[in-house]
RNA sequence: GGGCCGGUAGCUCAGUGGUAGAGCAGGGGACUUUUAAUCCUCGUGUCGUAGGUUCGAUCCCUACCCGGCUCACCA
């Protein structure tokens, strides 16, 4: 895989010119304590964006993802076990995995997600937080941060509106209980690198942050980040913008506290799922990004996530209305022209027929899009995942796995007509005989072909309508196909 | 309440300082050894409301109305 194809986007080249000259480093980031989803990866696409903008006008551009998995477990993600409650307060990167796959709970969320960005093409170093605090990169800044307790705590009561209780540290250190929750702040000690604090229990603990036994508070942190990192450019996600919010406090502290100038910064809106709302790790309401890698290229992803413009809100609809989004972007990429219904059809038709499909889609005359077989193999895997997994019902041809309702009303001649086709048809056949030896069946009987195929559809699909009946029998299967049209001229339903 | 984003043909949305477009749906027609698909044809709607800037605004500014989302450290 490769970096993107695509144009750079106007507003990124925008975003871009109001930042300064470089060396800059663009940060991205998310606590991986649920689903790492589309709505994310925009954050990630809005950084790549802007990267991408920067390095066109030749500057020098580190693109960060910022996995923040020194966080503390504050909701159990559903399908989580319940017994997880005692992790709650835990760093979610020293919590098991659940399912035992991987080495932690956030890595259970964060390895998808990064397999994703990978399978995108993107440059991009995905950092732990709980790895840069065990290295020491913010050794210094929680220095700074814990020597300027009382401006900073003076900066949160102040922009929250909240007081901040006695024992409130910039610093959370870990307990030895493994809980970075309800601890209280004692004294600093500078030269060894470590707090002091009394755990929940009331036992007198020492923590030492060079080693990442603990980690800065959100808010703090944000602003710590920025000069740990050297960061220059950041988006957020609204939720972070408004008043009082942790932007307003991390601005304040960059400038009074550590002498760090806040980074560049866009505002993007929220993504939601048609018909669903927002999405909402906590609900089990999640796109993710590698379900989506399987029903549409990398570019057409990032275009489905980007929108025209990331600043507004975007319905995204992978249901009904992915069709034609699909039709666009490939127009857009200059892809071989053929509807994504035809696709689906075709794909839904044949199977894993790949020249079979070939044949059906030159002679409908989207000859260009079969023309090379590798891409149409992968355009065919896209289209069929998404009619098995999205595609409104009308679109979705799959034999039904009882006899369907609609094959009770059949008549008597159609019954007879399906059983001359169960037995005429053989396994060796092909499409193109199946296709013959349903059509010569239907003539020989004097029924007319409309009603013998409706017939078939209704037995077979429940509908009254279907794909072209040859090479969709071919790829379910003959046999089955037999079995089943015994038992509905049989009169078993 | 603050913030952000919307309010354009039945539906979903695009759009530009100069008197508005697409897709779908719908109507009509053509073609095809079933289906699917394809082709042709038909769209005057106060561009949320009221003001303002301008020679001129749907697009710029102001106020208001309606809707969605967001502010409890889940983008």
């Amino acid at each position: 895989m490769t970096e993107s194809a695509l144009p750079v986007p106007g507003w990124a080249r925008e975003v871009a010119a109001s930042l300064g000259e470089g060396p800059h480093v663009v940060v991205t980031g998310i606590s991986p304590s649920g689903h790492i989803h589309i709505g994310n990866l925009r954050e990630v696409l809005v950084g790549e964006a802007v990267c991408r903008a920067l390095r066109e006008r030749g500057e020098e551009v580190r693109f960060i993802f910022h996995a923040d998995t020194a966080d503390p477990l504050r909701k159990i993600a559903p399908g989580v076990p319940k017994e997880y409650e005692r992790y709650l307060g835990h760093p979610i990167a020293k919590i098991p995995d659940p399912a035992g796959e991987h080495e932690s709970y956030a890595e259970s969320f964060l390895a998808p997600f990064e397999r994703a960005l990978h399978a995108m093409g993107m440059e991009i170093d995905v950092l732990r937080s709980h790895e840069l605090y065990e290295k020491g990169v913010y050794t210094e800044v929680t220095r700074e941060a814990l020597e300027h307790t009382e401006e900073l705590r003076r900066i949160m009561n102040e922009v929250t509106g909240r007081e901040m209780p006695e024992g409130w540290s910039p610093y959370v250190p870990r307990a030895s209980s493994g809980k970075l929750t309800g601890n209280r702040f004692v004294r600093h000690l500078p030269d060894e690198h470590k707090v002091v604090f009394v755990t929940e229990e009331g036992r007198e603990e020492v923590a030492d942050y060079s080693k990442g036994e603990g980690k800065l508070g959100w808010r703090v942190e944000l602003a710590a980040r920025w000069k740990a990192l050297g960061v220059t450019f950041e988006p957020f996600g609204k939720d972070h913008t408004s008043r009082g919010g942790s932007t307003d406090t991390a601005d304040l502290m960059a400038r009074e506290v550590f002498g760090y100038p806040v980074p560049g910064r866009y505002e993007y809106e929220w993504l939601q799922i048609r018909g669903l709302g927002a999405m909402s790790s906590s609900r089990g309401i999640v796109l993710l990004p590698g379900e989506m890698l399987e029903i549409m290229p990398p570019d057409a992803l990032r275009l489905l996530v980007l929108g025209r413009d990331p600043s507004r809100a975007l319905d995204v609809d992978v249901a009904a209305g992915f069709p034609r989004f699909m039709d666009e972007y490939r127009a857009a990429v200059g892809e071989p022209e053929v509807p994504f219904t035809h696709l689906a059809l075709v794909a839904q038709t044949f199977g894993e027929d790949i020249g079979g499909a070939a044949e059906a889609l030159r002679h409908s005359g989207y000859g260009a899009a079969a023309e090379d077989e590798g891409r149409l193999a992968r355009d065919l895997y896209y289209a069929r995942n998404w009619a098995e997994r999205w595609a409104p019902e009308e679109q979705r041809f799959k034999m039904t796995g009882e006899v369907p309702g609609l094959a009770s009303q059949l008549g008597e001649e159609e019954r007879t007509y399906l059983g001359i086709v169960a037995e005429r048809l053989g396994t060796e056949m092909d499409a193109e005989e199946i296709q013959e030896t349903l059509y010569s069946a239907a003539r020989e009987l004097g029924i007319k072909p409309r009603r013998a195929f409706a017939a078939l559809y209704a037995a077979l699909l429940g509908r009254k309508s279907g794909p072209k009946a040859g090479p969709f029998i071919a790829g379910a299967g003959v046999e089955v196909v037999r079995e089943r049209l015994r038992s509905v001229a049989g009169g078993e339903v």
